[in-house]
DNA sequence: GTTGCCTGCCC
DNA sequence: ATTCTGC
DNA sequence: GCAGAATGGGCAGGCAAC
């Protein structure tokens, strides 16, 4: 059991029993006490005076009253809890004082709410688990490494029992079934946990030192002078997260690559040797994933429900969390800073790499009704156990934002250094005598006295040695994952059979996505002209729809077998039934299978011209059925990666793209409103300059984004050297999984200067930065200035465009509680801010250029409300800071009909969507759009 | 049964 | 998506 | 140039509150 002591209101001390877990927001819900000896109740009691001296002297955070504010609506700072700890401040401010007595008089008796354990229990059954696992099947996760590791689970978790408190401990729910929870009542036997701090207390006695943990030794070190042996935990035991913890802390201590990749590294050795079934649980927290991205697996939780777990187990009121958020800017480390408080009697068994997993899963799976109680429980549960650091990390990856400068590409770079550094014990296939991974230990002794020695010699450097290792593998390590992007199969893959089998068991494979090309951004034509020389290039329409991986295969019985998957790999085969329908179609007329990489694009169903991403956006997306398709689209492909058994990655483009091209030929179907399938439209460089210019103003006249520019064959361009000279450095035409590439760019019409949209906006609030802004306004507010009235209008947030300097300025321009920057509007007649509700108002005096892509109807949103609709105002789709106007005024700032314009020309634009030039402006009045409003609410 | 908060995922 | 920053 | 972080508008879907 863990006590809290806070200061709930002014004058007031509550007491929070957090090990107990009240559930303080919820006074119903009975409190899960569990007292198994009266006297350990006495004993806690008899500790609460002095234990309250102690948390007040030390630190006073006791707010004052709390100020009752409108709750924020519809504004989603995505990653942000101020909202949260407002909304609740609201509701606790607003809460009858009978009940906030009723609650504290019932952290008086938790004998009588002891009983009531089981209707607050999360029942784990066996029929749930055994639907977890039919999820976990039908998601299509490696059920024996689940289990596996579910197994490793039972049998860590069991050796650290406390010694005289039942807790429910998160990492024992699995095991946990109904019958097991009320066995549990007795006095389990004292042992001793294998991370037990060295301060472990007696059970009962006075221990306020909470954050005691194990300590680690350093792992930042070269991978060469790394003790593997020392400093960790017994091998054979699961990891613990405070070893997580700890690798997450130090990597976010530093921003040099080095010494993160130093550190994953050392960490992801560390598990490997010790425990092995920990290394994947382990990559998926580093990653701040549950599951391979194509896998529906979703935590379905997010700041709303951390911000009230973390009120809920520190006890401090929302107004201190928000002041807390407010100077850290941090999820993490506000419920590091509020558990500080929170003062531990008796230590809760260690958290595992493999328990928190779990628990992650189960938040995961919770679904229907109660689903949210249930989730905010386990996370309670967590925050509970956690202990030091561990809470910080937790809290980020709960909040679905690690932050600590290490995604994927940092962890394959260190999964890949330690597996050459420490292959796995125990595996199944040995390593061949031949390996081109295994490094001899006379490699290892020059790799340790060369970075011992600050000097290097040039020209001898052995530590190249060990880097050409650690380069072969980090290549074949993310090449593999690119194609084939699933942890689970790659940790398996190398805990059985090490670096030298995981190219072979992990192939491109048809249904599994592989991380799809990308295109870098470029200004111009010129900037294209010049990347690019002389080398011939297609340029092809970029349509304004949804990136789609076509996966195709047909089986012996001649059962087609198709899915779709996202830019980003998300599984969204059911998004589309009537491009399965398509495809599939497509492959009865063949047999083989194939990849393709596609662009789907809503369109008029009778006309096939293109209709707008918004359009697109309306479609259902769950358990769509055939005759449920309302939006009809076209499938507009553009690669190909796979085709009939042959990987066509390493080819050139133009190859594939003839592949492409006669294998799959265009399909309209004859019945009305199904998918069509067709080739992008496209442009060759070999028609001249003259011909690309033309067909770079087709493509912003049909309502495309712009161009996307391909090189068709391996080619050379020049590379400046830092010397002034010039290279040639070369540039394939393959297909890059992931890769940003020069071979690919993209032409957008907003990147242009001109051609975008570009509005004058008044910046009139902003909310306080997260992370690396913490210590600025971020985003900001930004209006219209309607010049009948002079009052200010919001139209939009902006959080890109701003250099650091930029930020720096304008906090000093607007700093809080100034005559600039306040909590109240600073404007008469009036700023009207529609749902965009600011945590502060500027005083309107400036007007910068802020450039976007499109201007969308809003339902959010009040500016020009009125003007195109009645119900709905306008915004900006990817908005971005340009500069400031200083040449201008308030009175010069872009004006509601101006942005109502703008929307207008933008919709003409989208009348004349198949390039056909005629010109037929249509002007969309108010009832026009209207009656467009209605027809997308009742169709 | 309806509304609205919250989340995830498209761009 | 867009953009900026440190390595 | 890469890798990472901090965030934009806006949709559907799921759940909770009314």
């Amino acid at each position: 059991m863990q006590v809290a002591l806070t200061f709930d209101t002014p004058g007031v001390i509550a007491v929070v029993m957090t090990g107990c877990h009240v559930l303080k927001s919820t006074p119903r819900v009975p409190l899960r006490l569990n007292f198994t000896a009266a006297s350990e109740l006495r004993a806690c009691q008899q500790l609460l005076p002095r234990l309250t001296r102690n948390v007040m002297s030390k630190r006073n955070l006791a707010s004052p009253s709390t100020p009752s504010r409108k709750k924020s609506k519809g504004s989603s700072d995505q990653h942000s809890l101020h909202r949260y700890f407002d909304a609740s401040a609201k509701r606790e401010s607003t809460a009858s004082p009978s009940k906030s007595k009723a609650k504290q008089k019932a952290h008086t008796i938790p004998t009588a709410a002891g009983v009531q354990l089981q209707n607050d229990h999360i029942d784990i059954t066996a029929d749930d688990a055994l639907y977890a696992w039919k999820l976990a099947e039908k998601d299509g996760l490696d059920l024996d490494t689940l289990r596996k590791l579910e197994n490793a689970n039972s049998r860590g978790a069991q050796v650290p029992r406390p010694a005289t408190v039942e807790v429910i401990d998160v990492d024992l729910e699995d095991e946990i079934t109904p019958a097991a929870a009320t066995s549990t009542t007795e006095i389990a036997g004292p042992s001793t946990p294998t991370l037990r701090p060295a301060t472990r207390s007696i059970p009962g006695s006075p221990s306020v030192s909470p954050q005691a943990a194990q300590t680690y030794s350093a792992l930042h070190v070269h991978p060469a002078h790394y003790d593997l042996e020392s400093g960790t935990w017994p091998t054979g035991s699961p990891a613990p997260y405070s070893f997580l913890a700890h690798t997450l802390a130090t990597v976010s201590g530093t921003r040099s690559r080095i010494t993160i990749l130093n550190t994953l590294t050392n960490a992801l050795r560390t598990i490997t040797m010790h425990h092995p079934p920990s290394l994947l649980p382990a990559l998926y927290l580093l990653s701040n994933s549950l599951s391979p991205p194509y896998s529906p697996i979703e935590l379905g939780l997010g700041p709303s429900i951390v911000s009230k777990a973390i009120q809920n187990i520190s006890g401090l009121t929302s107004a201190a969390l928000k002041r807390l958020y407010t100077s850290t800017g941090d999820a993490g480390d506000v419920a590091f800073e509020a558990k500080s408080n929170v003062r531990t009697l008796i230590p809760h068994p260690p958290l595992l790499i493999i328990g928190v997993y779990g628990s992650l899963l189960k938040i995961a799976h919770a679904k229907g009704q109660g689903a949210t109680k249930q989730k905010q429980s386990i996370v309670e549960q967590l925050l509970v156990a956690a202990k030091g650091e561990e809470i910080r990390f937790l809290v980020r990856t709960l909040s679905q934002n690690l932050r600590v400068g290490a995604v994927r590409t940092s962890i394959l770079t260190a999964l890949a250094r330690a597996m050459v550094l420490t292959p796995p014990p125990g595996l199944s296939v040995p390593i061949p005598s031949d390996s081109p991974f295994c490094v001899s230990p006379e490699i290892m002794l020059r790799a340790k006295a060369t970075t011992t020695n600050a000097k290097k010699k040039h020209g001898d450097r052995p530590e190249d040695t060990l880097n050409e290792f650690f380069d072969k593998a980090e290549g074949l390590v993310k090449k593999v994952y690119v194609q084939h992007p699933n942890y689970d199969h790659i940790a398996t893959a190398l805990l059985e059979a090490g670096l030298d089998g995981l190219a072979v068991r992990l192939p491109l494979t048809v249904g599994i996505p592989l991380l799809p090309t990308l295109g870098s951004p470029t200004r111009s034509l010129d900037e294209i002209y010049s990347r690019l020389e002389l080398l011939p290039f297609s340029a092809e329409f970029k349509y304004d729809g949804q990136r789609a991986q076509i996966h195709a295969s047909r089986d012996d019985n001649s059962q087609v077998y198709v899915k779709l998957f996202s830019r980003h790999l998300e599984d969204m085969t059911d998004k589309y039934p009537d491009v399965v329908a398509l495809v599939t179609d497509m492959c009865k007329s063949r047999a083989g299978s194939f990849i393709i990489d596609a662009e789907i694009v809503a369109i008029d169903p009778n006309s096939g011209s293109l209709k707008s991403f918004q359009d697109l956006a309306n479609r259902a997306r769950k358990d769509v059925k055939l005759d449920d398709v309302k939006i009809s689209v076209c499938v507009y492909a553009f690669d190909i990666m796979y085709l009939d058994e042959q990987i066509l990655l390493e080819r050139p483009f133009r190859e594939r793209r003839a592949l492409l091209r006669s294998r799959f030929p265009p399909v309209i179907p004859e019945q009305k409103g199904a998918a069509r399938f067709d080739h992008v439209q496209s442009c060759e460089s070999e028609e001249g300059r003259e011909a690309i210019e033309e067909f770079w103003q087709t493509a912003v006249n049909s309502s495309c984004e712009g161009l996307m520019i391909k090189l068709l064959d391996n080619g050379e361009v020049l590379e400046d050297s830092e010397k002034g000279k010039s290279r040639r450095k070369p540039l394939p035409a393959t297909y890059e999984p992931d890769k940003r590439t020069s071979a690919w760019l993209k032409l957008k019409k907003d990147y242009v200067t001109g051609l975008g949209d570009s509005l004058d906006l008044v910046p009139i609030g902003a909310w306080h930065g997260n992370g690396r802004k913490a210590q600025w306004w971020s985003p900001v507010l930004l209006a219209v200035w309607e010049s009948e009235t002079g009052k200010l209008v919001g139209v939009c947030k902006c959080m890109s465009g701003f250099s650091d300097v930029f930020y720096k300025n304008m906090k000093e321009r607007y700093p809080e509680n100034s005559e600039t920057c306040s909590r109240q509007p600073l404007w008469s007649p009036a700023v009207e801010t529609g749902g965009l509700r600011p945590e502060v108002y500027f005083k309107p005096q400036e007007v910068w250029e802020i450039r976007g892509a499109d201007i969308t109807m809003s339902p959010v949103s009040v500016a020009a409300l009125g003007l195109v609709s009645q119900t709905r105002g306008l915004s900006l789709r990817f908005p971005r800071f340009i500069k400031i106007r200083e040449d201008k005024g308030l009175e010069q700032a872009s004006t509601p009909e101006f942005l109502a314009n703008m929307y207008r020309i933008q919709q003409a634009t989208g009348k004349d969507r198949t390039g056909a030039d005629d010109g037929d402006l249509v002007d969309v009045d108010l009832e026009d759009a209207e009656r467009m409003d209605s027809e997308a609410s009742t169709g």
